[in-house]
DNA sequence: TGTAAGCTACCGTCCGGTCGGTAGTTTTAC
DNA sequence: GTAAAACTACCGACCGGACGGTAGCTTACA
């Protein structure tokens, strides 16, 4: 047996052995209001996901908003912990772009965790001090964002465009994913990625008139 | 009695008088339903958008879920009737995307009417016939891109990029807008469109450097 | 005076959430 | 070593209230 398991600590889990029982919810849960919304979704429905009934569920959880706060915290968790942490520190900022588009549209694609999907599809579920948590840990990503196209204009790498601009557009492209993409269809994840960075950083254009000035008439 | 079912194929209204009451109806009830969603907003919110009893909404509309649906569905109009029937007719191909893009993104952003944004948001609680049906008309689009991305391929105009993805990457940009756009902040909405054109044109790479092989090592 | 548009008052159902209890496991105390 | 005590995970039954929706009456106006 594994020493002490100290579960009140905010830092993160061991996670050797199955997933604590209030991550299992998460992850139940998550599929359930996925496939509905969050408010067409019953407790009820959360716990026959579950195995389990209403009250068992509620010994894990202490109501439904709070649930929903759970799955946006882990699922922040994991965006940080399986992207955010590990671009942060790429030194070269055109390879940190890439590998940022890379990173985050590949969790958004492997519906493994539906998590981050929640984060999206329910943002505006979550309310008052929760809404608040959620939202600054979103801007710290909005942050980064921007300050990497700062970067990359202050080193004459890209263009003049205004980052706040570039930055929701990429998470626009990226984000909207969840909305089209079926790992069972026709498209690979990875040629996504690799065409999101391609259209992202060279544009539609054919190379011998990406002119920023007016179109030639055809 | 007015069923939203039936008018498949009457189409548009005259819309010459003040509007008539179902529409009104409809743009309270996307308000509401875009502020809290749908499956957490009551009808009797709704009503109270209105200064009407429950009631009394009911007199016009027969339920929630044909509410939605005539919501969307009038979205659908205002789109179809203010972008996609416009630009379809317009010529040169890369003229054609560029109105597209800014007639879109526009549509998104002036939120004097909210249905597109219910469209955008509540697309998974539409069930059913209902669903089927908004899906359609939204294809129709998806298919217009396609044909234009294609056509833009064979006439050498862009590069060959999936035209598929070259499409959600489009609509992704665009659709993710109302996440964060605000009419009183500090971007004005025609430079978001004009942004987003050159951006999905031209790429953000510097002209001098736009090679889709390696980065050059800073 | 007929009809569309509303209202008051109400219904049955389902929802979020709780309560008291129990089987099984771990900890403590001698 | 073992039995009492404590704790964990869960369940069946239930509650107050809110929800979607309706019946039937009234008002405004052509």
């Amino acid at each position: 047996m594994p020493a002490i398991l100290e579960n009140e600590s905010p830092g993160k889990q061991p996670a050797v052995k199955s997933q604590p029982r209030a991550i299992q919810i998460y992850e139940a849960a998550a599929r359930v209001f996925c496939e509905n919304g969050f408010g067409q979704s019953s407790m009820s429905e959360v716990a026959a996901a579950m195995n389990m009934t209403k009250a068992g569920v509620y010994h894990h959880i202490s109501s439904k908003d709070e649930l929903l706060f759970g799955i946006m915290s882990y699922g922040m968790d994991v965006f940080e912990e399986r992207v955010l942490d590990r671009v942060e520190n790429i030194r070269d900022p055109l390879e940190r772009l890439r590998a940022t588009i890379r990173g985050h549209l590949l969790l958004v694609t492997r519906n493994r965790t539906k998590e981050v999907t929640v984060i999206l599809n329910e943002a505006h579920a979550l309310r008052g001090e929760y809404r608040t948590r959620i939202d600054r840990r979103k801007r710290r990503y909005v942050r980064f964002l921007n300050e990497m196209f700062r970067e990359l204009q202050r080193k004459g790498l890209v263009r003049e465009i205004d980052p706040r601009i570039a930055t929701f557009a990429m998470l626009g492209m990226i984000n909207w994913t969840y909305h089209w993409y079926s790992a069972s269809g026709r498209l690979r994840d990875t040629d996504v990625a690799e065409t999101y960075i391609d259209l992202f950083l060279s544009g539609l254009l054919s190379h011998d008139q990406a002119v920023p000035g007016e179109t030639p008439h055809q």
